[in-house]
Formats: C-alpha cells, sequence, structure tokens
RNA sequence: GCCGGGGUGGUGGAAUAGGUAGACACGCAGGACUUAAAAUCCUGUGAGCCGCAACGCUCGUACGGGUUCGAUUCCCGUCCCCGGUACCA
C-alpha cells in the first residue's frame, strides 16, 4: 500500500471530499423542510454521549448503514428525516468537573464540536440545522414541561390511558375513589365522596400525589457511594456500577419515581405492532416479565388478625402446599416468629444481611433457611403448614411469600429435602418424585379437595371462583418491571423543577415550578461535589429566583429522561412554544427506521416507548409507537495484538518470537499497539522506537519467512489494550468512502465483529477502480454520450437489482460485493457512457458520494445530491433484456436448456412438458422415465 | 438453568419457499512492468486423486442419524461458541 494515494491524475479523496463538504455546508444541500406534497421517512441514528475520546470507530457503522438508506430513500422520492444531536447529560463530563473545576458545559461543549467535525469528515447527510442538545436549556425546557405533564396526570385503567389529574378529583367529588381502578400507591385508604369533600385544599392535594405518574416514595434504591448517587437497575452490573465500578448496596429513600408499571401491559401488547428483532422484543417482555396467576390469602395459626398473601401461578397445586416461605425482609416475620425460634430467625436474617447481592446470585445451589415456628392455616383444607424465612425468596417480587408446592417446584422440593419437610403429589401424571420435582400439568388431580378427578384447565376457574366467593383471593396478573426511580443526586442533568412548601402536618409538599417559568436552569455552583451535610451539588446553587422562600428539589433527572423523547425535538428544534409544532408533528409522526445498538433493549428503548404512549394519551403526539422498524447494528470488537518476548535465562537482550514460532520458546504475550502492525505483521522498526525500555537498538527478533507475525485476540477496544482504532486516522489516509465502503463490508450489519484493518486496501482498490471509469490515465474526463450496448445494460440491471434488495434487507456487505462485480465487469468492458453512468451514480451515491462530483455538473443534477427518479423504470427494461434459463440435468448432467421469456411465467407443468419435449429431441425419439420440474432453475430427467 | 442467535477454505464472509457450495475481498504463490522497490495489471488458490495435457473423478458446510432424485438449507439427537437473563414463586 502506498503511503501516498492519489497524485494529480488518480482519484485524491483528501481533496474531493473537502471540496465537497464545503459545498454542502454552502448550499445547505441536506436541508429539508415539511412538503406535504411527498410522502415523509424518518432515519434516526441513536444519539452519541459526546465522550472526550471522540468518536468511537464502532459508532460510523450504524451512522453509514442509515446514511445509505436515507440516500435510497430520497433516490426514491420521499421527505427523509435524517438529523443527528447529542445526548450531552451524563457521568464523565461530571467527573471530570469534580477533577477539574471546570464546567461540564464546557467541556461537554469541546467534545460535541469535535464530534460534529468528525461526523462532517464521514460525509454523512445530516440536516445539521436540526441538531439537538439535550443539556441546552432550550431543549431541556421541554424535558421537564414533560416531567410536569406527567405529573398532572394519572392512569385510569377504565379507559386504560393516562389522563389530566382533574378527571380524577372529579370522579373523587361525585363517589369517591372505591370506584376508581387507577395505577396509584398500595397505601391509598378509602374515602367516600363526602370524605373528600370534608378534606382542606391541602389534604387534597397531599391525597392526588398517590396517583399521579410521577410521584415521591420511600423507595429501596441503589445507593453509590463511591458516584454519591443512585442508580437504576440497569446501570448496576454484578452488584458494582457500570460506570467507575463502585460498589453499590441497598438503601431507603425518598425519591423521585415514574409511574411506568401502569403502563407494562400496553408495552407488552405494543411489541406485537413492530418490526424489531425478536431477541430485542424478547428481552423487553422479560423485563415486563408478566406472570398470570392468583393472589391467596393464607391464614396464621394464633394470629386471627394476620395473614399471608402469596402470588402464585399455579393456583392448581394448592392442596400440594406443605410449607410456606417469606423473604427474611418480609414485615410479618418479626411478628410471627416464637420465642423459640427468635434466636435462630435473627441469626439467619443477619447472615443474609451480610450476604452481597453477589454472592446471593452467584451461589444458588446451597439450601438455607430458618423456621419461625408458626403456622400459615391452607384456605382450602385448613390445614397447618409451617412458616420457613429464606433467601431464594425475594422481598421486591409479588408479596415477598410463596406457598411451596414441593411435588412441583424444584426449589421447593430441594427445599423441602434439606428440611426433611413432606412431599404431596397432586396429579396422578407427576412422576419420580423421590429424585426432583415435576412440573406437569398433565393427568387428573388427586389429594386435591374440591378438585380431585379434574383436569388442569378444569381446575384453575374452579379453584379462583371458590378464593373470590370466600374474599379469599383472586386472579392475578403481575409484573416484574418496577416504577422506574427518576432523581439522581448529580449535579450535570435536567433540575427536576419542583420547590416544597411546609405542610398542615410540618411535612414538605411538592410544587410544580409553573410552566410559564421554565426551563429552570441549571444553576451554577462553587463546587460539583455532595455539600457538607449530604445534599446532592445543588445544595450549593447559585442564584435561584425564590430560594430564599422555597426549598428547591435537589435531584436532577436521570440519563435516560431527555432521551426518551428527543426524536420529536428533531422535527422542530427551533420550537420556543412547544416541543414541537402540531403541524411538525402531524407530518413526521413516527421514525419509520431506527438504528442502535442492543443495550439500550430494557433501558432508553423502554422508557421511550413508555414516555410515548402517555404523550398520546394526552393527545399531543399521533403514534403508539415511536420506532416502526429498529435495526441493531453489532458491537465493534477491539482486535488486540501480541508479540511473545521470550521467557529464558540464556539470553541477555530481549529475544520476541513470531506468533507462529512461539510454542518452541516459553513465552510472555505483550500487548502492541495495532497501528504499527499491518495484516498481522509487526513493524519491527517502529517496535523498537516505540518501546526503547524493551525493545531497543538490541532486541532481536526470530521471524518467520522473513516477518515477524503477531498473535491476535478479540477483546474489548480500550487504551490500555493497545487496540484502539481512531477513524480519523483511516479518514486520512483513505479517505472517508473507503472507511465507509469498508464498515459495511466487513460483514452483516447486526454481527458483532471485530474491527481490524486487514481488508481495507480491497476497498481501496475498488473506490479507485470506479473512479477510473470515469477518468483516463490524465486524470481527464471521459464521460461521453454513447448509448450503452446490450451487455452493459445487463451487468448495470443485473446490478442495481442486486442492490437495491440487498439496500432494502440492510444486507450492506453483499450489495458492496455486487458493485465490485459490477465495477469489474464494466472496467473490461471498457464502458463509459453517459447514460449507463446514470444509472450508476444512482447506485453508488450512497456509498461514495464524493467520488463523481464532476456528474453533477455534466448531467446537470443538482450539484452534490442525487435526486433521480429512475429505479421504477430500469425494471422494465430488464424485463425485456433477460430471459429465464433453465438447465436439463440429465442422469445429473447438463445436456440442454430450455429458456423462457422473463413476461411469461411457466407454470411447473408447462415447464415439465417442454423438458419433455426437448428431451425427446435430444435423445432422438427416446422418452425419459421421469421428469422432475424444481421450480427455481433445474429440470432434472432421469432416465 | 432458561431465552435468543450462530458453527462454511489460511482469514472476513457469499449462497437457505431444498437445486452447479465457497460470490466478493483479504492473504498467499507465480508472472508482467521497473535499474530496483512501491503502486498497478494478469494468472492460480477447499482437500485429495488420475493424467503429457484437455477432459475428468472422489471427499468436503461442527458431529451422528433421518426425509428426498437431490440437504449448508428441512426433521431428530449430540457437542461447541456468542449475546441476554438469572433463585420471578
Amino acid at each position: 500500500m502506498n503511503d501516498q494515494p492519489g497524485t494529480l491524475n488518480e482519484y485524491n479523496p483528501q481533496a474531493i471530499e473537502k471540496k465537497w463538504q464545503q459545498f454542502w455546508e454552502q448550499h445547505q444541500t441536506y436541508r429539508i423542510h415539511i412538503d406535504p406534497t411527498r410522502p415523509k421517512y424518518y432515519v434516526l441514528d441513536m444519539f452519541p454521549y459526546p465522550s472526550g475520546a471522540g468518536l468511537h470507530v464502532g459508532h460510523p457503522l450504524g451512522y453509514v448503514a442509515s446514511d445509505i438508506f436515507s440516500r435510497y430513500k430520497r433516490v426514491l422520492g420521499f421527505n427523509v428525516l435524517h438529523p443527528m444531536g447529542f445526548d450531552s447529560f451524563g457521568l464523565p463530563a461530571e467527573q471530570y468537573a469534580i477533577q477539574t473545576g471546570q464546567h461540564p458545559a464546557l467541556t461537554t461543549g469541546q467534545n460535541i464540536t469535535r464530534y460534529i467535525e468528525q461526523l462532517k469528515n464521514l460525509g454523512f447527510s445530516y440536516d445539521w440545522n436540526r441538531e439537538v442538545r439535550t443539556s441546552d436549556p432550550g431543549y431541556y425546557k421541554w424535558t421537564q414541561w414533560i416531567f410536569e405533564e406527567l405529573f398532572k396526570s394519572w392512569y385510569n385503567y377504565k379507559t386504560d390511558r393516562a389522563e389530566p389529574i382533574e378527571t380524577l378529583i372529579q370522579e373523587f367529588g361525585h363517589r369517591g375513589n372505591s370506584r376508581v381502578q387507577a395505577a396509584c400507591d398500595e397505601d391509598v385508604p378509602t374515602f367516600s365522596a363526602a370524605e373528600w369533600k370534608a378534606m382542606s385544599a391541602e389534604a387534597k392535594y397531599a391525597f392526588t400525589l398517590k396517583y399521579r405518574l410521577t410521584y415521591v416514595a420511600e423507595a429501596t434504591v441503589n445507593w453509590c457511594a463511591g458516584l454519591g448517587s443512585v442508580l437504576s437497575n440497569d446501570e448496576v452490573k454484578d452488584g458494582v456500577s457500570e460506570r467507575g465500578g463502585f460498589p453499590v448496596e441497598q438503601k431507603l429513600m425518598r425519591q423521585w419515581m415514574m409511574r411506568i408499571t401502569a403502563y407494562a401491559q400496553r408495552l407488552l401488547d405494543g411489541l406485537n405492532t413492530i418490526d424489531w428483532t425478536e431477541s430485542l422484543k424478547e428481552q423487553q417482555r422479560n423485563w415486563i416479565g408478566r406472570s398470570v396467576g392468583a393472589m391467596v390469602k393464607f391464614g396464621v395459626d394464633q394470629h386471627a388478625d394476620k395473614s399471608i398473601e402469596v402470588f402464585t401461578t399455579r393456583v392448581d397445586t394448592i392442596y400440594g402446599v406443605t410449607f410456606m416461605v417469606l423473604a427474611p425482609e418480609h414485615e410479618l416475620v418479626s411478628k410471627i416468629t416464637t420465642n423459640a425460634q427468635k434466636q435462630e430467625v435473627a441469626e439467619y436474617i443477619e447472615s443474609t444481611k451480610k450476604r452481597s447481592e453477589r454472592d446471593r446470585m452467584a451461589d444458588v445451589k446451597t439450601i438455607s433457611g430458618a423456621f419461625t415456628g408458626a403456622y400459615a392455616i391452607n384456605p382450602f383444607n385448613e390445614q397447618p403448614v409451617p412458616i420457613y424465612i429464606a433467601d431464594y425468596v425475594l422481598a421486591g417480587y409479588g408479596t415477598g411469600a410463596v406457598m411451596a408446592v414441593p411435588s412441583g417446584d424444584q426449589r421447593d422440593w430441594n427445599f423441602a429435602k434439606h428440611f426433611d419437610l413432606p412431599i404431596v403429589p397432586i396429579l396422578d401424571g407427576q412422576q419420580n418424585l423421590e429424585k426432583e420435582a415435576d412440573a406437569t400439568k398433565e393427568g387428573k388431580y388427586i389429594n386435591s379437595g374440591i378438585i380431585d378427578g379434574l383436569t388442569y384447565a378444569e381446575a384453575t376457574p374452579v379453584l379462583v371462583a371458590w378464593m373470590e366467593e370466600r374474599g379469599i383471593g383472586k386472579a392475578k396478573i403481575n409484573y416484574r418491571l418496577r416504577d422506574a426511580v427518576f432523581g439522581r443526586q448529580r449535579y450535570w442533568g435536567e433540575p427536576v423543577p419542583v420547590y416544597y412548601k411546609e405542610g398542615e402536618n410540618g411535612q414538605p409538599l411538592p410544587y410544580l415550578i409553573p410552566a410559564d417559568e421554565l426551563p429552570l436552569e441549571l444553576p451554577s455552583v462553587n463546587k460539583y461535589l455532595p455539600t457538607e451535610t449530604g445534599e446532592p451539588p445543588l445544595g450549593r446553587a447559585e442564584g435561584w429566583k425564590y430560594k430564599s422562600e422555597y426549598a428547591y428539589e435537589l435531584s436532577t433527572m436521570p440519563g435516560w429522561a431527555g432521551s426518551s423523547w428527543y426524536w420529536y425535538r428533531y422535527m422542530d428544534p427551533e420550537n420556543n412554544q412547544e416541543f414541537a409544532s402540531p403541524e411538525a408533528i402531524d407530518y413526521w409522526r413516527d421514525v419509520d427506521l431506527y438504528l442502535g445498538g442492543t443495550e439500550h433493549a430494557t433501558g432508553h428503548l423502554l422508557y421511550s416507548r413508555f414516555w410515548n404512549k402517555f404523550l398520546k394519551d394526552r393527545g399531543f403526539v399521533p403514534e403508539d409507537e415511536p420506532f416502526k422498524k429498529l435495526i441493531n447494528q453489532g458491537m465493534i470488537q477491539g482486535r488486540s495484538n501480541f508479540v511473545y518476548r521470550v521467557v529464558s535465562e540464556e539470553y541477555s537482550k530481549p529475544v520476541f518470537v513470531s506468533a507462529g514460532l512461539r510454542d518452541q520458546y516459553g513465552t510472555t504475550p505483550l500487548h502492541v499497539d495495532v497501528n504499527i502492525v499491518e495484516n498481522d505483521v509487526l513493524d519491527v522498526a517502529k517496535f523498537k522506537a516505540s518501546r526503547p525500555d524493551i525493545a531497543g537498538e538490541n532486541a532481536e527478533f526470530i521471524l518467520e519467512a522473513g516477518k515477524y507475525l503477531c498473535g491476535v485476540e478479540v477483546e474489548k477496544m480500550s487504551k490500555s489494550k493497545l487496540n484502539v482504532v481512531n477513524p480519523d486516522d483511516i479518514v486520512a489516509r483513505y479517505g472517508a468512502d473507503t472507511l465507509r465502503l469498508y464498515e459495511m463490508f466487513l460483514g452483516p450489519l447486526e454481527q458483532a465483529k471485530p474491527w481490524n484493518t486487514n481488508g481495507i486496501d480491497g476497498t481501496f482498490r475498488f473506490i479507485r477502480k470506479f473512479w477510473r471509469l470515469f477518468y483516463n490515465e490524465n486524470g481527464q474526463w471521459l464521460v461521453t454520450d454513447y448509448a450503452p450496448n446490450k451487455d452493459e445494460l445487463r451487468v448495470l440491471h443485473k446490478t442495481i437489482k442486486k442492490v437495491q434488495e440487498d439496500t432494502e434487507n440492510f444486507s450492506f456487505n453483499t450489495a458492496v460485493s455486487a458493485f465490485m462485480v459490477c465495477v469489474n465487469e464494466l472496467g473490461s468492458l471498457k464502458c463509459a457512457k453517459k447514460s449507463i453512468l446514470t444509472e450508476l451514480v444512482i447506485l453508488l451515491s450512497p456509498y461514495a458520494p464524493h467520488v463523481t462530483e464532476e456528474l453533477y455538473a455534466a448531467l446537470g443534477h443538482e450539484a452534490g445530491t442525487l435526486s433521480s427518479a429512475t429505479f421504477p423504470t430500469w425494471q422494465a427494461e430488464l424485463m425485456l433484456e433477460d430471459a429465464f434459463e433453465y438447465p436439463i440435468q440429465i442422469n445429473g448432467k447438463v445436456r440442454a436448456t430450455i429458456s423462457f421469456p422473463l413476461d411469461t411465467m411457466p407454470s411447473d407443468i408447462e415447464k415439465e412438458v417442454l423438458a419433455n419435449e426437448t428431451v425427446q429431441k435430444w435423445m432422438e425419439g427416446k422418452s425419459p422415465k421421469k421428469v422432475i420440474v424444481v421450480p427455481k432453475r433445474i429440470v432434472n430427467v432421469v432416465i
């Protein structure tokens, strides 16, 4: 590879790309507007967090794909919205601020500038006039506004949608709250209309707080002391914070929460209406975790006033219950434990507390628990069963209590064996109960009171009816999904627009900052750390308007707030009156194609769907689902190179052995910078220069075939592993088009793959060859006006067809291959004719918009872009040009062909008759034994 | 464990309503050009066999079976890899 590709007469990407970037900027080529005469198409990339490291080499993968698709849709006549922006609130900028004292807005701004520069270098067709930044006050004004709208709303299960809080207050005034079916706090007492009317205005207000979609609650949260903040479940991995790796503990705190659980069922149902990958939908389904079952109330022996409620998905096994298990944290534990068992129970609770979350997860096999001494009464047969506590029952799921059926559940079975508790079979279909539990639903019930002799399908309704009659249980659907914690004790985020006033009972009540005073701007602080009294950094706020009168909410919103609605802001980014105008929303509606990584499956993508459904309920947006189709680009992993240092007393100087020969020596592998390795061959001179400490002048290298080959391993891309490849370096050397094409060529878009540049020369050669179709060896323009011949048309039409199919399927790697074949074939045909090239450019422009600049002028296109809509016309030409040919195999060998014009699709029978005739002719009248016609392309004949 | 996706040359990967496996590219080898190198171009390149050559033959898509005229593709079983999730009652 020449280090300076491109002389004056050669393809010179640096000059071409620079020229066209300036041109696009000047002419605002990619600026788009609402155009009711054309259909819209919205292509969205997941916007990046602008980190200090600059654009990651994995980012362009998805951006290139979405850019290709945007260009493709434009060529087909769509008005394409293709914007970019920045998710610019976040922890790293704040950490940096803590270390350096620099305002996060400053560093964030610098990072964004760099990102934009890099993105523009890559030639994306974004409309930069629509750029958004979540940390701009003009943007987060509307994030705060949505928060306030959520606060002003409640979820009505009767209408199954969110409604303004006024409709709830009205209902309270009419009939109290006994008939209200709402998503609300658990501790809401029932009251009548009269009682409601008797309440003070403030008491009424306090009451509504239990129903609003954002609310304050005492919640167990993931508290990370290292970061001084609360984290969401998806920010915690293996008991430590995802960012920074600090330990995380469970802590009870007053927190802003969002009632996403109100939408659990709709979030589940909506998945059936959208075109996402099955694995992603499955992840969301698991996260929401719907299970259908029943709540059953068990009495407690000696405690007539108490009962234990359990959730079960198998009420039909109720007669097989031989013990109960409570979570150690369950509130009844202390009340029902007998004196004799007190010490054992206390010890057990103590030991579970010591076990970290991590230990509990890692160690699933150890069976432990303690007997409380109390007994529960099975409401169906009045039999007492012992109550245990055990840490395999989770306080956070269901009621924190389970009815244990050892014959049907393996964990219960294990527990029963360990504590020597009875195992009662309840179905005649159950087998091997001595060895393991059998969760079958086959057979008829035995030992089962009112359901004896029934089947599974018959039993459940009988049991539920029996329970409901007596008020001891009911059918119930349970979700794993929890309400989302909405506060972070951090500085660099949207301030929660709330202040507090002390109420009658001395408790502070939250009130919204009036909407016309939004945005509540992030105040400046002298330090980005929590205050001495342990308040969040906003405790240091200076210049807050009402600070002397009221206490402000000091937490900020979580990272996902700003990203949960940003696709609407692109529709109308400058609007200061609304988050986007109804006109813009009505035209652009929803995202037709969304590209991004799978890592957001249970975070961003779930919260966004939640907010969207809320906005829909309140009439602000028209569509129920925000992202119609979603493609996940695979993660780009790092590809590390290694050198092998020989470990031996024999040598006084450092010795490195090539990878293929390392088995013959004892060696230690060392990471080596991938940027001084090409095709896994080490540049020894550069290596020596870069590591004088170990590889200086007198180091020895044991080569194979004259080269030093490096070892390879796929790892996460990181600085310490010396495997980071900066896209800028590639662009500087080969040009953006080569990088773009290469990233597409690397493999299927959705597949995770290690980044390596081993094949990049191939795509560079291709683009150069392509360039040469247009220019002669002196760099002069070659395009002329001759009509193409049949062979040339054939090549073009074949390519157009293939590329269109591949593009529709997001199979860009095969599309690039098809281009390569096309250019090779045209090259040998010496084809350089205007009409052919017109079509070729339409195809190629998504991938290489810079290469063919002269064409814009020569063909009279609007400069710098392509708007020709010739796609529909070529297909007709293709039909006239070509024919289907069916080879006829006789005893496995091709001996003849039959052909059909493309406009007449023969039936299989017609083919068989024709094949028969052809074979007979070929064999001079002999008749074949068997003719098998295969629809696709081959006719087999057996004689 | 469960759920989802995979296993094809030296490498990245093509091809699945069943129909010439290995497109395209990298790498490698040989050749042309060159004082030389780089770049470029041409030829070859799954493994093996036969032969002067042409033609041709056998085996090959993780492994073992099955269905079929025909299986990388469909079915059953096994092994391995990647991603997600985790005591969810």
